[in-house]
DNA sequence: GGCATGTTTCGACTTCTGTCAAATCTTGTG
DNA sequence: CACAAGATTTGACAGAAGTCGAAACATGCC
């Protein structure tokens, strides 16, 4: 249960429904869901998703993060790439520079495999849940 | 970079706004975020979530989980503690048993906070982010 | 008490991961 | 071309994490 297939990130966001709903998470599916999840689960990575979301065009250089985040250069290139694998961010090369830009709507479609929002509780006789 | 301080999980939620909201996130805030990502941020685990949240009463014990995950209950065990010590499971004891349910709101928390709806692209009269 | 059942902890092992410094690669400029 | 600036890769290392089997713990039942 340790080995993460490598899934390259499917452009278009993520592939399943919200945990919870019917049918059950196949193991690629849930794969393909901790792939993003453990891109996204370092505060280095968190730091910068919050940075690019935070700008207006969402995009920075390694150089310009490596001082915010109190890390070297390397370092950060490294987590800029994990970012990227997962699909999460965008790598666009502009002269010298790379640019590093979040893409919204991966992070949102693992915000919404994370959104239950149907509660299963009670079966009774009209909708449960909200 | 690295240290994750161990912040005891808030019962009620997470503390902090989406990524993205101004002003960034803390230090801390990000600490607190990429505790409960970590603890999601696992093959295993986000089956465990799949398969609770998918149960009309979101409960189930070690044992029952451990075939179904093809692991050892040692291994259930462990990663039930990982995700009770995040906030995201609740642990109750019912005789000899020990049910483990999920807790959707806390599991809704960090969906919420991955939900990056606002764009900032256009930040037109007041402060530009740049 | 003694036993059966269910759960957790412990010890050990392996793999993965974050970090840095140094080396390498890429691109633009004189 | 040679050089400078930016970015990535490589190698090494320490620490964290997943897994299992065995031992220890907890609870209910005879």
């Amino acid at each position: 249960m340790k080995a993460l297939p490598v899934v390259g990130a499917p452009p278009g966001g993520l592939c399943c429904a919200p945990l919870g709903e019917q049918p059950r998470l196949t193991v690629e599916e849930a794969s393909e869901v901790t792939l993003r999840l453990q891109a996204l689960a370092d505060p280095a990575r968190v730091m910068i998703v919050s940075i690019l979301a935070g700008r207006a065009d969402h995009e920075l250089t390694t150089r310009e993060l490596a001082p915010t985040l109190a890390l070297g250069e390397a370092t950060v290139s490294h987590h800029l790439k994990r970012l990227a694998e997962a699909g999460l961010v965008s790598k666009r090369r502009e002269g010298a520079r790379v640019l590093y830009g979040l893409d919204l709507a991966a992070v949102r479609a693992v915000s919404a495999v994370l959104d239950i929002c149907c509660d299963h509780s009670e079966p009774a006789s009209g909708r449960a849940g909200h």
